[in-house]
DNA sequence: GATATTTAGATGTAGGTACATATATTAGCA
DNA sequence: TGCTAATATATGTACCTACATCTAAATATC
């Protein structure tokens, strides 16, 4: 749905004005759609995010740290994030040998597994929500980098 | 910041894809820049929202139904957003004479200057956070435009 | 080497989303 | 009319962000 439709105004003070409200809704949208592909397996987007990059450094465990600094919301409570998926027992938490305030957090074999699951529905899914062709997703990308 | 230094990746399964983390990403630094805009008034940002959309029937009062269909994020809980600015007697809350199930509300006239306050450095710092002319705005929202 | 500073992570709190459910009221209709 | 369905709002819960603060441990400095 298009911005206008969506929050029922047409009138913008700007182009400008308007990009910011565009990309905060285009944002929710996409947000909206990863998370009810998400639903059926039981985690949240943000957990799910961790996940990835956890992922990324398989078999090798991660610090806590480098997990933040790699997701998209910089704000991120990792710690209590990592909480939930230790519940659910898709990652363990280890004790780093290099430094004692550190913790080491690595998937586990459900985890790996539940995530592979997951990314073989997500992704697609996603990809195909997006009207956008190649070409213009690299114009996109343009625009967006470097914008704020 | 550039997405791939943001997440320290720049590996990516395709443009598109690209450009689903750069929308997130570029939301979440919007939403960062407004948020520290606001700080000082002591508001949030939905509850910026809210004021502003009030404002458009203002002095009428206007249905949390309304209001609701008007924000950009779309599960918004409305009612719990009105219920801080009630708190801190920016909105009132008004009986409905046409239908006792709603709820009306309108700003008060706390409410109305503390917007036209907020409104006047948040809006120009935001504009000026954003490093787009107003044509490459136009494009960017060309491509948004019915994107998901 | 002892003390101060910095760092990593965890934790507390306020406010938010997403979604299910409760409550009251209105509309629809046999 | 009387009953059912739909609607408007409020409320409960789980999880999230934003941000301050705490604790333990490592590093820096004298």
């Amino acid at each position: 749905m298009k911005l206008e439709e969506a929050i029922q105004t047409s009138r913008f003070s700007s182009e400008k004005h308007k990009a910011v409200l565009n990309i905060l809704y285009t944002a929710w949208q996409l947000k909206t759609i990863i998370s009810h592909e998400l639903k059926p397996f039981g985690i949240s987007h943000e957990q799910y995010n961790v996940l990835r990059i956890l992922k990324g450094s398989n078999p090798k465990a991660m610090r806590v740290k480098d997990i933040g600094t790699r997701l998209i919301e910089k704000n991120s409570n990792v710690p209590r994030i990592i909480d939930k998926l230790v519940a659910k027992k898709l990652v363990k938490r280890l004790p780093s040998p290099d430094d004692n305030r550190e913790t080491l957090i690595r998937l586990t074999a459900a985890g790996m597994q539940l995530l592979e699951a997951s990314t073989r529905l997500v992704q697609p899914n996603t990809i195909r929500a997006i009207r956008l062709s190649e070409k213009e997703s690299l114009y996109l990308n343009r625009l967006l980098d470097g914008l704020a």
